[in-house]
DNA sequence: TTCTTGGTGTGATTTTTATCACACATAATG
DNA sequence: CATTATGTGTGATAAAAATCACACCAAGAA
């Protein structure tokens, strides 16, 4: 696994932990299932017996609150494991998944995996070193939006951007997706508004761009990370 | 593990998924160490190759802005562990851990842990069980203080407490922990003010109130559970 | 082409939250 | 006992963020 790790600003995927072997294990217990964009993979409180690896595609994991907003915890794309080793027979999901665009999935059912553990000692301890990474992001995300405004959980958004989708360009990091304001709103927990005046603000201050395509371009990442007090997270966490 | 699983209101130990053989043989490889109130256990950045089970005490895992603020993650005690297996030789801490008062703690080296799990098959699917109990802990705060603004925050921080210290009484659930308008706001993530100003406007609306000693008594859970719009959780997840 | 849709950019305003300032408790200490 | 701490409660004000409103733009559909 890890096909690029030396590169710069080349996404990580997080099935990166495991050894060839064990994926190879792992693919041999999935099968494949394909789903449209905008279309749910799964929905909040549904029951969680399936973990889902992203063949090609993007999935997004978001919370709704009650007043129809949309909070997104993570974005999976190609090469990423997504799910939880619950618990008991009974877990349920407590977020949702949405096709962001066209994707295929395999789907690995809870129980095949269990009997897979059970079976390979360094499966459980690679599935173990990948929960801790899975709970690494979401810590550090949690640092990022509570501890400087706004603003700060914007600038960390875009350093995470940068480490999933960014491309090194003479003119910076080039983010080879493009996100609407209300998706980037989606990712701080703020309003489109809100994420649109930061925006402009960053324009004039020259820390990103915009091509004509409407990608984003990070001229000046060290402002960026002053703005959150970026503590240089290794890539494999600091990711949307 | 889980003496009081039935009982109303009795703190869940994080350990209680674990059982009673891999316990016992956690217990035979950690050894005791006593860390004084407000003396640290360990640092952001420290070197991470240890985990603690907490005998008897309370410590609070805390993430320091750069203003001096602090924001509290989580607080442990009796019965709980504390850590996270590393992905490899080189982790850190990325939290700091305080003794919120004189504390006990058996100290399990993570290399120690290793050699247990490589050896028995099921202490690593406990292991596992555990994990993705903390993480969901971490998850579920991260939606309670993100979608219902410093209020809301607020009561699910109130929930969240009478969880991990509630006593049922007549007059409702007491808090049998004393916590000061700077602790909540840390657990909350706001200022002093705000908690102050938000817990009067509750007191007022006879949502709480407090005891001459100080603890407080939810008159009306319902209340709160409606201004974060509670889940319920299970109470091993919705804990501080 | 025109119309619709989804997105951007920005003023004006309101709401929420933080900050400052200080009075007043209460507990701990010499 | 007086004297420090530490913590509470609240007004006044400032700053941050959300909301409302609307002009404008570009792409795709009719």
């Amino acid at each position: 696994m890890g096909a690029c790790k030396e590169q710069n600003y080349c996404a990580y995927q997080n099935t990166d932990v495991f050894t060839d072997e064990t994926f190879q294990l792992l693919k041999d217990i999935m099968y494949s299932q394909k789903i449209e964009k905008d279309q749910y993979l799964f929905l909040d409180d549904d029951t969680a017996n399936k973990l889902y690896y992203v063949k090609h595609g993007q999935i997004k994991i978001t919370k709704m609150n009650e007043e129809g907003k949309e909070l997104v915890l993570y974005i999976f794309q190609d090469g990423d494991l997504i799910g939880e080793l619950a618990n008991s027979g009974e877990a349920r999901y407590s977020f949702s998944a949405k096709a962001a665009r066209d994707t295929e999935v395999g789907v690995i059912q809870q129980k095949d995996l269990e009997t897979l553990i059970w079976q390979h000692g360094n499966v459980a301890v690679e599935f173990m070193r990948w929960m801790g990474i899975m709970h690494k992001i979401t810590r550090s995300k949690f640092r990022d939006l509570m501890l400087y405004g706004k603003n700060g959980a914007l600038c960390s958004t875009l350093i995470r951007l940068s480490n999933s989708y960014g491309r090194m360009t003479a003119d910076g990091i080039v983010l080879s997706n493009k996100f609407t304001n209300t998706e980037l709103a989606e990712l701080v927990g703020t309003s489109r508004e809100t994420v649109n005046r930061m925006l402009s603000q960053l324009k004039k201050e020259n820390v990103i761009k915009t091509n004509k395509d409407g990608t984003i371009v990070i001229a000046d990442l060290a402002f960026l990370k002053e703005a959150c007090h970026c503590e240089d997270c290794p890539k494999e966490i600091c990711r949307v």
